[in-house]
DNA sequence: TTGAAAGCGCTAACAC
DNA sequence: GTGTTAGCGCTTTCAA
């Protein structure tokens, strides 16, 4: 079933109908009709791979992440294919679980497929793999570390909006001694965070020494160990604020164990603001930064890098802020310690 | 670039390339160095449209999930990514939000796309739409619910071996008032669970009254309403067994906002065993319904429909079992109650 | 406004 | 064992 059979029962040529599925307006109606009727009755679908070789366009965005299964990655991959429906594009999504292998099977398949665009939300990609992408001029999008090169954008988080609110708030709430779990170090988008905490700390005159500042990695199992070592210490802090929200949940999961109660004997602020943060015991103080826009920016980002004629020189900036929602795992600070 | 300049670079015929890169075995190793020495220089990915178009395999599964954002189906996402990987397959994504609207065009986009299979991991698809994929041969495998057609598969979950285990426990624990929070009626999933729960109870003499057996929707928002629910009863149960994690994540959020402490108060199993019961406070007893296994079943499934040159005339089937994980969640009964 | 025909990059049948 | 060539289903000139 293809292109040629609805032309015969359409009785028209097969441009006619090609121009008629891609609506091009000086069909005459008629034929438009006949050609429509007889997609209806044969039940015909075009065929994309067709579509793509001629045209040169496979309408198909990548969309490497580290890991599915960590629970900020979903609501962005909902997000992302949402729009991408929209816009009648297709999603190649990769999981790279930050394995090297994966990662040059997922640019070799990106570029296989011919996407018209990437967006790259993992870490630890090599150079030389992008390179791959970038000589083959594919539009590229980043989360904070793109360097300024053409068709490569960036989305630049506003950490330090949400962190200082952050700060701000245990501040009022009489903490002194705020510890902050981490990311993966040399994570970019992690270490971004943690010079936010810094300098909001500063702002408030308040001391973050680096016995307080501990590595969470980002996983349920990093807060654990986090908090384990942050409780050991001497003068243990009063509050814990998480380089995101998986972290933060292992540092609930931490307090518990050890009978820690939250907020009364430790306050817990999350980054991210994933759906579960509402919904852990107790609801989960997280300083939000929105997944659905994220993947929006993302997407338009590349979109406009595709429509663009001529590559703009510097790629292109976007900025997405982020804010503190309150909830209930903050309270005042304990004084007897 | 494409293979004729490999083929120029090589110095041999575009015939000689596409059997070097197809490993081919009978290509003289010399020529097949210097293509492989030509395809490295010149950075040359074969373009799979091309090849798609040609061979009428796209090497693409779809697979239509409910929800992303629902912690149980990221886990099936990246085990089944992972297989497709290796296997040289593509995977498009789809998660219909259970919105009419997007499984239609879901469907379009997996038929237009040319998929070699779909896994449909979804409910309330309609059978018109797959109608439409049966009707071009695309060979489809389901949970739980497919008709006994040809090309089109089915994993049975194993429902009762888990719940009966579960019932067994808590029984063990002298509970006698055991409520089931179900998923949305009319799911077929859910309603085995429910079936399967009846069934095990019967089995311990135990009631299972209407009452006791209220919907969850497989939402955290479900969970926190059952609960609420339940605790309205004049005897209100002492365990509750859930049809999901995730609705069960929402019963341990009620049973903390009415001050019921588990598993003091209340016992508590959820069901899918995500990443996430384990980190739960307390650690969710669950029963575990594999999501590597569940990706791995269906991904072959489809492989074989594939590779299979005639049709079997009632598709396959495959079983997937379940079995209780213990944790913290349960405890004996209240004698009080 | 419509149709004939070339060609997108590749595989596979066939001839050498 | 290698090369020539005919398509795969579609878009897009170009002529009519």
């Amino acid at each position: 079933m293809d292109i040629r059979d609805i032309a015969k029962h359409a009785k028209v040529s097969i441009a006619t109908v090609s121009r008629t599925i891609n609506r091009v307006p000086t069909v005459d109606p008629v034929l438009a009709k006949r050609v429509w009727q007889a997609v209806d009755e044969l039940g015909y679908y075009p065929n994309t791979q067709a579509r793509t070789l001629v045209s040169g366009k496979s309408r198909i965005f990548g969309l490497i992440i580290s890991d599915v299964t960590n629970p900020f990655f979903p609501g962005i991959v909902q997000a992302f294919e949402e729009i991408a429906v929209q816009y009648d594009y297709e999603i190649l999504l990769t999981s790279t679980v930050c394995d090297q292998q994966r990662m040059e099977k997922a640019v070799r398949r990106m570029i296989e497929r011919q996407v018209d665009g990437v967006a790259i939300m993992t870490f630890g990609m090599e150079d030389t793999l992008l390179e791959h992408l970038r000589f083959r001029n594919v539009p590229l999008v980043f989360i904070d570390v793109a360097p300024p090169l053409p068709q490569v954008s960036n989305i630049r988080i506003q950490y330090q909006i949400g962190i200082r609110q952050a700060v701000q708030h245990l501040a009022a709430l009489h903490h002194r001694r705020i510890a902050f779990v981490s990311g993966p170090p040399g994570l970019k988008s992690a270490d971004a965070r943690v010079a936010a905490f810094r300098s909001a700390m500063a702002e408030k005159t308040l001391e973050a020494p680096d016995h307080l500042i501990v590595s969470g990695q980002h996983t349920i199992e990093g807060g654990l160990a986090a908090l384990a070592q942050l409780t050991e210490l001497p003068e243990p802090p009063t509050a814990v604020m998480c380089s995101n929200d998986v972290s933060a949940i292992g540092v609930m999961r931490k307090a518990y164990e050890l009978g820690l109660r939250i907020p009364d004997d430790l306050s817990v602020i999350g980054f991210d603001d994933i759906h579960l943060a509402e919904f852990v015991i107790p609801p989960l103080t997280s300083i939000r930064m929105s997944q659905t826009e994220l993947a929006r920016l993302s997407f338009h980002a590349l979109l406009a890098d595709v429509e663009r004629a001529v590559p703009q020189p510097n790629g292109t900036e976007y900025f997405l802020t982020t804010e503190l929602i309150l909830r209930k795992s903050t309270g005042p600070a304990r004084s007897t310690l």
